[in-house]
DNA sequence: ACTTGGCACTCAGGCCGGAGGAGTGCCAGA
DNA sequence: TCTGGCACTCCTCCGGCCTGAGTGCCAAGT
């Protein structure tokens, strides 16, 4: 029995399948496709691949669809990346082009996505690791408590406010930002914690307090912040899931809703420029056991966030991965621009 | 025939139908009420009710349900807010005491909305007219495209990308820099505009373009970003909808999804502490003809944003009502110590 | 050793038709 | 003005029937 027709088979069931979100049979299969054999030659194969677990039937009498097994197969071997038309790459370049800050780009980014793929798109904000430190602000928000402005030279803004075991005059405030600034303006942020380390011994020691919690909360914000934020949007599209409504829509909007969940879905990386697509309970989360997650790494060498889209297992595999690319591959450039 | 009987029976069909979601009967209704009067009784009210326009009935022997004008009408004239528990009271505070900075208030506060009131919930970050600038910062990007960076008093801080019209280099960066903080720091934001107005004179003529581009740049941040961010969340929620499913859940995530219906959501406002309700097609938006939308101004004096929650028309507006306006006192006294 | 047509079998889904029940409107009497 | 009674409407549920799609298997063909 040849092993590349039951292949060829699972391929035409999985295109079929995602097409229609319909069981597929044997007969519709051998019309929709130039297999060249009979429908009963078809069923053979259909049975030995539900026996390998690639595919399986809803109850007796009806058609096959494929298992998460059967999608991890098709992905890996049989799915050829689908390159977008001329028209949806002049769609996304102009559209990027007219961003003007970074969270113009993320929010345009995760707009585009979601539009193109027609999913749920999610975009996460670039740590920063690589990037050195413009500028640091503080301002007093009331006596015992300020805020701190950190400015990269790439243009993101990240801000704390940080309580303070003792009031805080001006003057203080003033002499800690000089210092500050003076000792780590233009270190690349993971060297920030070594520069301002030893800060502490130049002020008076009824000040060393205040200085130790504005010195911390900044190391904090550069370290934590760098990978917190995730942006998410084209909710609006699950409701194409189809008929069977609550049981699927409604956990999948609650596991969108934590940004942990986000994050790890995000998290579990390969390299960039490697789109990796997690299938179904490949998530491990709970509750998107009926999704499946299309993500890759975008931005320049080592500064990378990751971007992907969230859509049921029946989705378009080939689509999502070739849009999921390309729009990594422009947000990167216009990021290395900015 | 007693009007107030009339009144009491609008009431409990709303009651009623909010809590079971479906069509309430004459039956049903001097069951679980004490109206002292017989179902007969209740059915001529009911039909003079319908006359008026309060109630319908969605096919004939089906109880009824409220019209958009009874839902008006018991929320104008009928409902009494509802205050929150004690324990409802302590969670809000808690939660929102331990925000670390602006973001982190608005993050909290609509995830807080949509946990007390299982909505959706809206929250427009507050605007920025009352304070005062604290550092503008400028850092270049490229050779002809910089980046500014607005530091207000309260700790908000703005950003945006200006393109440039010739290079800029590092000199002219500094001085630009020195110059608009010397000019604007310690103004209003609305004054702002004029305080930096005749700063282009100060500047060599080649350079009087970038100037003129940076300021312009600076006035139109203030202006304009002012009121424009809003965050949403508990769009989870929205899945207890019911039964009838796309219909009525994705044209709602799909306005939801659109910043400027948000904004007008939000926008129609009256003053402060004063909750107002939009119901059902009074919303002007289709789509959300089957939504209602409760929202309030929160924040100390002028400097006011809005929040509220979205969801059906069938909502429990005496709840929703209390809680929006519990969490909007709450986040203003956060807000004005920080 | 595969492939193919034929055939019996299974089963979800659609389509009645009737029974049940909730609810109404109206009327006559208190 | 309220109330009980009564006839009527119409949605909803349930069981049975039929249809059609799809399968599995077998025996025959290449």
């Amino acid at each position: 029995m040849s092993d590349d027709r039951r292949l060829a088979v699972l391929r035409a069931i999985v295109e079929d399948y995602v097409a229609t979100q319909e069981p597929v049979g044997s007969r519709a299969l051998v019309e929709r496709h130039q297999l060249g054999v009979s429908p009963a030659t078809i069923r053979n194969d259909m049975a030995a691949l539900e026996d390998e677990g690639l595919i399986a039937q809803p109850h007796t009498s009806a058609g096959r669809i494929p298992t998460d097994k059967g999608y991890r197969l098709f992905v890996d071997r049989l799915a050829a990346v689908k390159p977008l038309t001329a028209a949806e790459r002049r769609a996304i370049q102009t559209f990027l082009e007219g961003a003007v800050d970074l969270d113009d780009i993320v929010s345009r980014t995760v707009r585009l996505l979601a539009q193109v793929t027609r999913q749920v798109a999610v975009v996460q904000y670039p740590s920063l690791s690589r990037s050195t430190l413009r500028h640091v602000e503080l301002v007093g928000l009331s006596p015992s408590r300020i805020m701190l402005v950190v400015i990269t030279n790439t243009g993101r803004v990240e801000q704390r406010a940080v309580d303070c075991p003792s009031p805080v005059d001006e003057a203080l405030l003033g002499e800690l930002r000089a210092r500050l600034n003076m000792a780590a303006v233009g270190r690349r942020l993971t060297d920030v914690a070594d520069a301002v380390d030893g800060l502490t011994d130049a002020f008076a020691p009824q000040d060393r307090p205040v200085v130790l919690a504005a010195v911390a909360s900044l190391v904090e914000t550069l370290v934590e912040d760098s990978e917190e934020r995730v942006v998410l949007g084209g909710t609006a599209n699950l409701t194409r899931f189809g008929q069977d409504f609550p049981e699927t829509v409604q956990p999948v909007l609650e596991a969108l809703e934590e940004q942990v969940v986000l994050m790890r879905l995000l998290g579990e990386a390969t390299g960039p420029d490697q789109v990796s697509v997690r299938i179904g309970h490949e998530n491990s989360f709970e509750g998107l056991s009926g999704t499946s997650v299309v993500t890759i790494g975008y931005g320049s060498e080592e500064d990378v966030a990751r971007l992907g889209v969230v859509g049921p297992t029946r989705m378009d595999y080939p689509g999502a991965i070739g849009a999921v690319r390309a729009v990594a591959r422009y947000v990167g450039r216009i990021m290395g621009e900015s």
